[in-house]
DNA sequence: CGTCGGGTTGATAACTTTCAAATTTCGTGG
DNA sequence: CCACGAAATTTGAAAGTTATCAACCCGACG
């Protein structure tokens, strides 16, 4: 796949015009391509770790676990997705990445990257509002987990995942594919995974959309969308130039 | 107060040592002093704002509002925090901050900021440690909100306020003053006012702790830390210096 | 084949909310 | 200084949501 049309490429694009310069940089940043089979652990909790790696197929999610075992699903990422940018700040990682599909990466060593944010302020600015912006996903799960149903919250993650894949070409508003498990669904979702099951059914029923397959498909998006409360200012910010 | 003995100061030099260069710069940014009253948005969202305040005194918190009027609370700020660190970087601030007691901050211009950062790098670096520490806290509440119970997940959050209290010599082992109400208790912690009631005098009887007249004591602190499955990991992040 | 990781369903239990009301606390005006 | 009303805390009973436990089904794969 020619860079130009890498899903990191297309996502940055939206938001800020890339050079001829920034693109050269961005190619550079893709040159070292690795694959990881699935449920391969890039990051380990508690571990050092000083790797950044651009998502270039597949799907990934971060996780912390409890003493008693439980886990609770962070974020997933998806292709276009950074990995592991945190731990080019912080020497030990507080929590884990492990893919949930097959995955292709670039990986990317610190300097690098420092580099190329010293070499190209506008691909730099991109880069930041992508950590931003999942910081503001992050607070939207958590603002889901504290005060939305377990039926709201599906519908929601859902959506998100919907307009993220979308900026990167991989989804419209009729659906995705989409390789999660009940049990990692249940895990994002702060539920059991039987209780998945019946508010997918519930879903299904009320003809909001299907999730069979590996495929999402949204049947009314609209009453979806109103269902969920679902509202995608926290998706596009407006980054500062100053 | 001489700025020497500010919250914020004292933070820092737990984690980076300050050259007499960084505490003129430092005190230079505690120069512009405002208060505020209870109950007084500091930052609104939906709107810009350009100012970064360093709250000396009094409590914070930070929430988003959902459609149908539910609030989740997504972090406390107290004593040694910075407030709208984020809106530096965001024309719009996609959450509230409103003050919960009679507050007193240093206002900081953004420019003032970013020149601080470019003269004194050991305080930027220790700035920048603050931020990424309050991330790693929005995470851990976030896996409490999944997967902690509503007993478990009080006790957690009475916890890390003792330990960011403690850094900043306001809380010991055996308690703190605390001016919240069991309504924002129950905002942060994903319940209702009534459930937080019954989980407080739970933990009350069980002898682990008491919170009466805005004060909270630990009745036995090795038992709460078992109960809550509370690990300091996520706040004694180690910064890498590279 | 046989097993193993999903997925599906039912019955029951546990946890949390909702609704309602009484009590206490606290700030303010008289 | 007291009285008042508003806000916060406390408790009970009933309803609603989600977890737990226990099966059973199915397709992939060695």
């Amino acid at each position: 796949m020619p860079v130009r049309d890498s899903p990191l490429t297309k996502k940055l694009e939206v938001f800020v015009p890339l050079s001829e310069p920034d693109h050269a940089v961005l190619a550079e940043l893709h040159r070292r391509r690795r694959t990881f089979p699935n449920r391969h652990d890039l990051v380990h909790q508690g571990e050092a770790n000083h790797s950044v790696y651009i998502l270039a197929k597949g799907w990934v999610c971060s996780y912390k676990l409890l003493a008693d075992g439980k886990r609770q699903i962070v974020d997933f990422q998806i292709p276009g997705d950074i990995l592991g940018l945190r731990s080019v700040l912080f020497r030990i990682a507080d929590h884990f990445v492990q893919t949930i599909t097959d995955v292709e990466v670039s990986e990317v060593k610190d300097e690098e990257l420092l580099s190329a944010f010293a070499n190209t302020p506008r691909l730099a600015v991109g880069l930041l509002w992508g950590a931003s912006r999942e910081e503001a996903m992050v607070v939207e799960h958590l603002v889901g987990l504290g005060r939305r149903s377990a039926t709201e919250r599906t519908a929601h993650l859902f959506l998100e995942l919907g307009a993220r894949l979308h900026l990167v070409g991989m989804g419209t508003k009729d659906g995705y594919e989409c390789p999660l498990s009940q049990y990692l669904l249940a895990d994002a979702l702060g539920l059991t995974a039987v209780h998945v099951n019946r508010v997918l059914r519930q879903l299904r029923e009320r003809k909001l959309m299907s999730f069979h397959n590996g495929y999402v498909e949204f049947l009314d998006f609209d009453a979806l969308v109103k269902l969920a409360g679902f509202d995608t200012d926290y998706l596009d910010q407006d980054i500062s130039l100053a």
